[in-house]
DNA sequence: CAAAAAAATTGAACTTGTTCAACTGTCAAA
DNA sequence: TTTGACAGTTGAACAAGTTCAATTTTTTTG
């Protein structure tokens, strides 16, 4: 059952009785997704915050250059959220594809802000997930100061490597901030 | 009083009543730091979390190709953290370096701790705060791809011109991530 | 299966940013 | 007041990464 990973997943990051888990998942609402189907596009506001059961999603933001910036990719028991345009209901900057055929949790608006109220333990649980995040977008940053594209291409590869199985070359090139081209380049120059 | 501050901090995030708020700055302790003076190292363990009420700090790591890469600046108001290492007591990769004289509230682990157990608002100042924090890394990245260092370096003394203000070029150049005689570079071409 | 679309490769010219080394300016300590 | 030490500037050679255009390969779809 796809609610057995959301509720491992909150397990391993907050103690809390059955009851509560089970209040926290009937907050949620299965869907799924054909492959190249968007959950959310750029300029609509996000409705949502999602848990990745099966599949895999691509969250990017299309700048003013016409480029595809990759923010992070999510595959199962990964989050897909705009925390900004979900909280405050503004236009969204970004677009979440699925990569394949892929399923999700979703919860809205109003049943967050009710859960957060109802049960305190799942502000602990949001604060323990953002302060990982936290963590993990300031490394990346510096990763992204102190390492060449081809330093960062294999790191990634090697650090993801089910997610990079499933993405072109060109999507790499996106979560990396280099043009494709470029990629082609390192792949070949590492023969 | 620097606990105003704190205090106008908090209630900027979080409804709560005035015992509670005392409550919340009664776990913190002042200290003071000259210009230069380190309030932590890499390598050592993060013992606290602070809050700054005067002066300013850069928070940085240093690479193994010996650069000084600036993680971001924490001005009166702002917060001074690593996370990671403040969590799981682990070595930490930052230094935190006061630029002038400067105040800041420390809390230690242990209060942290009770304080999140005694208290669920402040569970909920703090998922809010990161989840600001969150945002606002994730924006930083997506310039960093799809800026130039010039486009960075005037989004930079534009949003934050305070701070900037008490930069040398070097510490912009490796909060930017680039080497300052690039910088230099910049500055030049603008006049 | 065939046709079309998308992804990947390659080369050449170009832009952005780095490195190194020499020089200049500034300011705080002895 | 001098003397460092460090911040900033500049130029030249170089390395990293982009852009554009042409070609091949792979995947998708009717």
């Amino acid at each position: 059952m796809s609610f057995d990973l959301l509720k491992q997943h909150i397990k391993n990051n907050v103690k809390l009785s059955t009851s509560e888990l089970e209040i926290v998942c009937n907050h949620f609402k299965s869907r799924s997704l054909k492959k190249k189907e968007f959950l959310l596009t750029q300029g609509s506001i996000c409705r949502f915050e999602g848990f990745v059961t099966e599949g895999c999603f691509r969250v990017f933001t299309l700048d003013k250059k016409g480029n595809e910036n990759t923010l992070y990719f999510a595959a199962k028991d990964w989050w897909l959220m705009d925390i900004d345009s979900f909280m405050h209901q503004t236009a969204s900057d970004l677009n979440m594809q699925a990569l394949e055929d892929s399923k999700v949790l979703l919860i809205n608006r109003q049943d967050k802000i009710a859960l957060y109220e109802s049960l305190p333990i799942v502000e602990k649980l949001f604060r323990i997930m953002f302060q990982k995040g936290l963590v993990s977008w300031q490394r990346r940053l510096v990763r992204n100061h102190c390492f060449t594209a081809k330093e960062r291409y294999f790191h990634f590869i090697q650090t993801y490597p089910d997610i990079a199985s499933k993405l072109t070359d060109k999507q790499i090139a996106g979560y990396l901030g280099i043009s494709h081209e470029f990629l082609s380049k390192i792949k070949k120059s590492q023969k």
